[in-house]
DNA sequence: CGCCTGGATCGAAGTGTGTCAATACATTGG
DNA sequence: CCAATGTATTGACACACTTCGATCCAGGCG
């Protein structure tokens, strides 16, 4: 490195590396398309929807629209509720609130 | 499908699915810890980074950083300009405006 | 109780991604 | 023009991910 021309102090960045592999994990689980046509319905649906339903809203196999549940349920963005037969599904607004401000990254632009 | 029992007329989402591929691409762009201390780094400075400076912020080789750089600029969320030797990188505000702004996925909740 | 349906899990195949060593390209300096 | 340094590309390898068929688990219904 050469420190003569070019290079602050920075070395160690703005966001921790905990930090960083957590943000990383929820923008991977949203770096789907199957997974963002279920949570795009979900979100305009503004209700809860059956699992039953995103077979066809991802226009992807069952155990794969299983799958791509399970991802985003770890992930936090969605919650799911047996109802009898069925499982509801819900978005989770606080932790799309979330991503979106850590996407201004501390971004304190003097307000 | 049991229509009768659970089944609204969704069927379609509310994402097109080239709109999905395309916001996926961005947030696959987003899902590694290593850029997003770049992209940290360049936010919290505020102002353009040499690209030596990457290799120490991400801690990875020359190489593979240079490899996230390129997987950043083609999902438009950071600049490259070159300047004399050294290539000086920039975040694309807007960019992450248009990201923070899909994230809320047309919750037009009837405002 | 046995059956049926919805949902999750398992296993496997194919593809994509992160990583680095080696190398090529670009620009400055002698 | 050649050497030196910063950056990008290539090739290769290991690992993760998406996908689906087959199977298993759970809850209602005859």
């Amino acid at each position: 490195m050469t420190d003569s021309a070019c290079c602050p102090p920075l070395t160690s960045g703005a966001i921790s590396a905990v930090a960083a592999v957590d943000l990383a994990a929820v923008f991977k689980a949203l770096g789907d398309p199957a997974r963002l046509h279920i949570l795009s319905a979900l979100i305009a649906a503004g209700e809860q929807i059956c699992a039953c339903d995103f077979v066809a809203v991802a226009g992807k196999s069952q155990p794969t629209v299983s799958h791509h549940l399970k991802v985003l349920r770890e992930a936090g963005l969605v919650q799911g509720e047996r109802r009898g037969t069925w499982v509801w599904y819900a978005v989770v607004p606080s932790r799309l609130a979330e991503i979106r401000r850590a996407l201004q990254f501390e971004q304190h632009v003097s307000a």
